[in-house]
DNA sequence: AAATAATACATAAGATTGTTATGCATGTAA
DNA sequence: TTACATGCATAACAATCTTATGTATTATTT
């Protein structure tokens, strides 16, 4: 999250909605992913990403699971049952968010 | 902030705005506007605000004063000119982070 | 009359979540 | 051969918030 603090808390919910699009994903597609969808604008941070990728997993909300290639290896995540109801909720909860954050900051339409 | 983990970062922001469009406020009095407008949804904590407030005004956003009403100091705040300059940039940011995250969590329209 | 809630400020301990720095390892480009 | 890209990981530090606590006055309940 190279990025301002705005974005503190929506990491997990970014790393969720990414793998039920997706499917699978490992760590480093997803900080190139977000790149490359933001245009730069959102660079997650290996400290912050892998350290939330532990956690969701810990709190059953992913499987991991390693794959070969070529001589290198990848940590592949994805969405457990658990965390496909967490994504649902997670979106809910930043629509409110949005909502929220504009009727207290959005000028009133006074007229 | 007793609230979900979205709005973590958010405070600043709208500490400002509130600024910007009451003139001044004290402390209190913004923690019952957050609850009002957001029809309890977003429940700003004293042990957040109070700090944040302090922060401002160190960083010399924001000008306090006393003022004694019945018997009770109310301490108001104000933006400085830095302030204003400052509010414009802080919701400026918030767009971005919304429209940001739209890109990111949105369903592609994929017709 | 006494207890509780509301108004109004403040701080301190602890948790969460992020940044920055560092480490390891392989492959590719300058 | 030096740097950069790929790919994982952790640790020290910083920022921001929650929860708890403290003080003091006024209004409302019981």
């Amino acid at each position: 999250m190279k990025s301002k603090n705005l974005f503190k808390g929506s990491l997990t919910t970014i790393i969720l909605k990414l793998l039920e699009e997706n499917g699978k994903m490992y760590g480093y597609e997803i900080t190139q992913k977000v790149k490359e969808l933001t245009e730069g604008k959102l660079q997650i941070t290996e400290g912050a990403l892998y350290p939330a990728l532990h956690k969701l997993e810990a709190d059953g909300l992913l499987d991991s699971e390693l794959e070969q290639v070529d001589n290198r290896v990848r940590k592949y995540y994805k969405l457990t049952e658990s965390g496909q109801k967490e994504t649902i909720v997670k979106m809910q909860e930043m629509n409110l968010f949005v909502q929220t954050m504009q009727t207290l900051i959005n000028p009133k339409w006074s007229f």
